[in-house]
Order: C-alpha cells, then sequence, then structure tokens
DNA sequence: GTACCTGCAAAAGATTTGCATCTTT
DNA sequence: AAAGATGCAAATCTTTTGCAGGTAC
C-alpha cells in the first residue's frame, strides 16, 4: 500500500488527509502485528518527531470509528490496532501476548455455513472471530 | 455454588482461605456476566466494607494464574473476569461493550475436530475461543 | 511459628480531555 | 472562511507495587 492509496483511504473515509494521519496509517501496515500506541508513536517518530501523543490516540480512534483498522482483543490493558480488515482470526500466547494473524478461508466458509444454518436467539452475528490460544514454536 | 463449595476450591488450588478470597469468588459467581473490578469491589462492599482494592487486584490475579478463574478479552482498557472455565464462546457488542456467554457443544466439536485435521505451522492449539460480534436483539 | 495475605497509600501506565493554534478543503 | 485536526499539558482512570501488620495453616 503506497502514500497515494493511503491517502486515498484516508479521503474516502471522509476525513481530512493530514501528514499525521498518512504516518499513521503507513505505521499500522509496516508495523504488520498488532502495534500498541506507544509502538506506532516510535515508528513515527522516526520520520515525523514532533507528532503529538494525543494526535495519535484521537486518530486511532476516528479511524476505527470510520472502519479504516480496527481493535484487536487481548486480556492485557493495552491496546493494539490492526489495518487489516478483512475476515481473519489470530493465534494469540496470552503469557507472552504475542499475537500473530491466522487466515483460513476453509475456516471462515465452515463457520460463516454453520452460524447461517444455526440462530442465535435475541443476537444477530455480525462478524466472527476465533482467537486461538497457545504456544508459538518458533524463537 | 455455596460457601462450601467455594473454599473448597480455594483450598485446592493451594491457596489460603480467606473471607476475601471467598467473597471474591463468589462474587464472580453470582455477578454472572463478566464483572469488571470495580463492579467486583461494589458487589463485595455491601457485605464486606473494607476490602482493599489492590487486594482484589492481588487476588484476581492470583485466581487467574492457578485458573480458578480467567479474563475475558475485550477491546476496551478495563479487564473482565469470569468465573466459567469450560469450554464456551462470546457474544460481544463492541459498541456498549456487553458479553454474554454462548455455550453450544456442537460448535466446540466441530471447531475440535477441524483442528485435530489441520494443523498450523509453528503453533501449539491450547484453547479455541470464537468471539461473536453484532447486536444483542432485546432492550 | 512461618508462610502467605491484606490494607493502605503512593506510583506507574495508559488513555482522555480542553483549549488555543494551525491546516485542509 | 469554515470545519476539522493538531499539540500540549493537565486530568482521569485502571492497575501495580512496597511494606508493615495480620491471619491461616
Amino acid at each position: 500500500m503506497n502514500r497515494t492509496e493511503l491517502q486515498k483511504e484516508i479521503s474516502e473515509a471522509g476525513l481530512k488527509v493530514t501528514p499525521q494521519r498518512i504516518a499513521i496509517l503507513e505505521a499500522l501496515v509496516e508495523l504488520a502485528n498488532h502495534p500498541t500506541v506507544d509502538e506506532i508513536i516510535a515508528h513515527i517518530k522516526e520520520h515525523h518527531p514532533s507528532i503529538a501523543t494525543g494526535t495519535v490516540y484521537k486518530t486511532l480512534e476516528t479511524m476505527k470509528d470510520k472502519g479504516l483498522i480496527m481493535r484487536v482483543i487481548t486480556d492485557k490493558q493495552v491496546m493494539r490496532y490492526d489495518a487489516v480488515l478483512h475476515r481473519h482470526h489470530h493465534l494469540y500466547n496470552s503469557e507472552t501476548g504475542r499475537i500473530e494473524d491466522y487466515h483460513d478461508e476453509e475456516l471462515n466458509q465452515m463457520l460463516e455455513e454453520y452460524f447461517k444454518k444455526k440462530n442465535i436467539e435475541n443476537f444477530k452475528v455480525k462478524d466472527l472471530k476465533l482467537y486461538i490460544t497457545g504456544e508459538f514454536l518458533d524463537n
């Protein structure tokens, strides 16, 4: 995703295109694995030293509301963000806090199929996310 | 779950049985729906006015480590706890923060089956939790 | 009696807010 | 020019920590 595409995305979400917003969205794309706000700021600071913490928080909140990015849920108390929006799941190690995306089209279809048939009383399903907890076997 | 059973659980986890711990575990059982620490404290204060905030945090952490309770993951920054330990999933409305348990044995089996066959590279699966995001249709 | 717990208060960490100034459209 | 965004600092909220005294076993 290059700069022009990022600008287009921001603009199409009805937001003004500012250098800060481009930098934040870019950071989110480059830091592929669910960065915390701190990690985002650290990454941006290299090329954009004067960005304010508050701005990053406000911007992430705005982008989340506009559907440009999403929050990843964890059992820790820092928020993590993700710019990957198509349906995917997560591998999660609760002890280390490490999270990785898990893409599995077959799983998506199986789940979709299942909930098309199954009716949950009093609930309208919008999205399905599987959290696969366990241990990473590399490093 | 009555007081004797709670005591037994605490004791079997290798923890000393104190009035505070009984009260906390009891609150978690009574406040069935994933209370925050604040909600737990408020609930306990009725019958146990002098409990310290720090104690509640420490106790919840300890019980989590011993596997007596678990943290529920959300995209908010307050932690929620759950005393229901057998495998279950969650219905979640991200806007309101409401979370309800979703029990579905058929789903459990389907998922278990699926991941028994499927091998995820570099990852050892320990637990599976589906987060079903959407809207509650009652109240 | 000893190991472990609790209460308290202070500290740390993360996020939000208010407002004046600046930028985008 | 108007609407919206940013920067800064203070405030808020949640969680953690250290330690002296207390309690369970």
